[in-house]
RNA sequence: GCGCCUGUAGCUCAGUUGGAUAGAGCAUCUGCCUUCUAAGCAGGUUGUCGGGAGUUCGAAUCUCUCCAGGCGCACCA
């Protein structure tokens, strides 16, 4: 537990027991106590902590909640809890005020937990995996994949600083019907670049990089296929064109530092025979039967709104049967959690993909989803329509290669993945110097300098500083960038706990504010020795807690810019 | 039509699951570089929290209803 959670611990405590205390004395009447809350008001006012519990003891107490404040004040201990004062505000809270020398015991947490400092138990070892992005390899990665790119592996590392042991992976969607499509699209554009005059599929995969790949293909091969059987001819494209593409999405993926535990192909599913036998599990348990000469799985019985199809009337099992299969070889791994995220257009997925899990005896409330909303990408004030099989749509490479990697991940993990981001090109070319990361990474950069100088200074000191030297820490720009340095257990906790990495994002950007308020209203190499000493600790830990935190983000922290 | 998501400053977005006077960035205006990086700081301006009703000590947050936008409702994935 962190230094500040126990200190809220402690008072929490000590509240606890002032009320039971009162109780005693028969000061106060209550049966059970109610739930509370002690926590940071918003009013720097207000004090350091303020708590509601007089305020949710009114209605068993039957007194208005200003007296049984009085009445609990009356009863509190301060010994152990930093206290100094409390007082009654506003309609019966209860206000408390911290020494402020609580605040410079951070120091020595975060010097000696260095990397590992903001890490917590949360999870405790459990198993998780995160599953994200999961591209169709018939086409290039755009805007959307970026999005779920940076939301999932962010996520991941947050999750694995929180106490979790998380796995990354992707699943190759090799299989079924875009599949075919992805051939008729491929044997075309091959014919058509060796000069035979056929039609393009139709509902084919329009996109350039297509033709690009067949003309890769081309130059290797030459017309070697062209007299081939059909059959053959487009299984060795597929199969030439599925390298290809997969091999482009991983270095792409690299590029923007997501690296991947397992590569997951949806087509082992099908030749391994565990879709075949997952539907027969089902099919023993009574979820299937069979209509208009189709088998189709009774979801509506798990809260679906219909019925849903896993083996086609021609004996093919559509995309559902897989992904069934799928999601129960992940449960069979052992995961204590399955994290999905996917796109908002699929949501109609998530009640029946729950159910199916349920119906084959697993508990659906391990699988949990994020959905993220679309990106809506706006160019010369109008909405981009992206989509694959039109071949229209910005890439996640072109992304990178305009705004960068960093600018990229950060600008989709800052936002909620509920909300609909609109990217305007036009704004993001032009404003890609004043995106929040480089507000950051700057004061990531001021620290480094402010290190390096005192190097060459011969300023630098090594180790903690003594608490006599710490305390020297009393301007208030100081306290509120060391308090802002002890909330990121807390921080990382919330975040852990409901999945939003964003809030990361919010917090190393408030971090980063506070230390360019404290740069320009303080020196740090100063004569005075020993409170340059004790300011130097403070750069340290800041330039540590910034690093810690882009590092989850995987956000680089630059030494100079 | 039914289901899910969204609606907060001129623009882009936060808001710790019900707390006190709703916050940032961009934009705009005014100051700050002979001192550790001005990609920075300080200050000014900006609000019917989509509308209405309800729940209670207290609502941007919970309930209902209406309005607007997005997505979904295939033997596609």
């Amino acid at each position: 537990m962190s230094l500040y959670e126990r200190i809220k611990e402690k008072i929490s405590d000590s509240l606890v027991k002032a009320v039971e205390d009162a109780k005693v004395a028969g000061e106060l009447n209550f049966e059970t106590l109610p739930s509370f809350v002690l926590e940071e008001p918003r009013e720097k006012l207000h004090g350091d902590l303020a708590t509601n519990l007089a305020m949710v003891l009114t209605k068993q107490a039957k007194r208005p909640p200003r007296e049984i404040a009085n009445v609990i004040i009356k009863n509190f201990k301060l010994e152990g809890t930093w206290v100094i004062s409390s007082e009654i505000a506003g309609p019966g809270f209860i206000n408390f005020k911290l020494d402020p020398m609580w605040l410079t015991g951070i120091i020595p947490e975060v010097l000696q937990q260095a990397d590992d400092y903001g890490h917590v138990n949360l999870g405790r070892g459990q198993k998780v995996q995160v599953e994200f992005v999961s591209a169709n390899p018939t086409g290039l990665l755009h805007m959307g994949n970026a999005r779920g790119a940076a939301l999932g592996d962010s996520l991941a590392s947050l999750l694995s600083a929180a106490g979790y042991e998380v796995s990354r992976e992707f699943y190759i969607n090799d299989a079924g019907n875009q599949i075919n499509n992805f051939a008729l699209s491929l044997e075309a554009r091959y014919l058509q670049l060796l000069g035979k005059e056929v039609p393009f599929p139709e509902g084919g995969y329009h996109g350039e990089d297509l033709i690009d790949t067949v003309k890769g293909l081309i130059s290797q091969f030459g017309d070697k296929y062209l007299t081939v059987e059909p059959e053959l001819r487009r299984e060795f494209l597929v199969r030439y064109a599925l390298n290809e593409k997969m091999a482009h999405i991983r270095q792409t993926l690299a590029d923007l530092g997501v690296n991947y535990d397992v590569w997951f192909s949806e087509q082992s599913l099908h030749d391994s025979g565990y879709v075949k036998s997952t539907m027969e599990e089902l099919e023993k348990k009574g979820y299937i039967y069979e209509k208009e000469g189709a088998l189709w799985l009774k979801s509506t019985l798990f809260g679906d709104e219909k019925d849903e199809v896993v083996i086609r009337s021609n004996g093919t099992p559509t995309y559902f049967a897989a992904d069934i299969a799928y999601h129960r070889n992940k449960f069979e791994r052992g995961f204590d959690k399955v994290i999905n995220i996917w796109g908002a257009d699929h949501h109609g997925h998530v009640a029946r993909m729950k159910g199916a899990m349920a119906a084959l005896g697993h508990d659906p409330e391990k699988l949990q989803i994020i959905l993220m909303q679309l990106v809506r990408l706006i160019q010369n004030g109008e909405v981009v329509r992206m989509s694959k099989r039109s071949g229209r749509y910005i890439t996640l490479r072109e992304l990178m290669d305009e705004v960068g990697k960093d600018a990229a991940r950060f600008f989709f993990i800052m936002r909620d993945p509920d909300s609909t981001v609109e990217f305007d090109l036009d704004l993001a070319k032009a404003e890609s110097s004043d995106n929040p990361v480089y507000y950051v990474q700057y004061a990531h950069a001021r620290l480094c300098s402010i290190l390096r100088q005192a190097q060459e200074q011969n300023l630098a000191s090594e180790g903690v500083p003594e608490d006599g030297e710490l305390q020297l820490l009393t301007s208030q720009e100081e306290r509120d960038l060391l308090k802002k340095l002890a909330d990121l257990p807390g921080e990382i906790t919330i975040a852990a706990r409901l999945m939003e990495s964003h809030r990361l994002a919010r917090y190393v950007l408030d971090l980063a504010a506070l230390f360019h308020t404290f740069y320009n209203s303080q020196r740090v190499l100063i004569e005075d020795e020993n409170l340059r000493k004790a300011r130097l600790a403070l750069v340290r830990c800041t330039k540590q807690v910034i690093r810690n935190v882009l590092g989850i983000l995987g956000v680089s922290a630059p030494e100079r810019m």
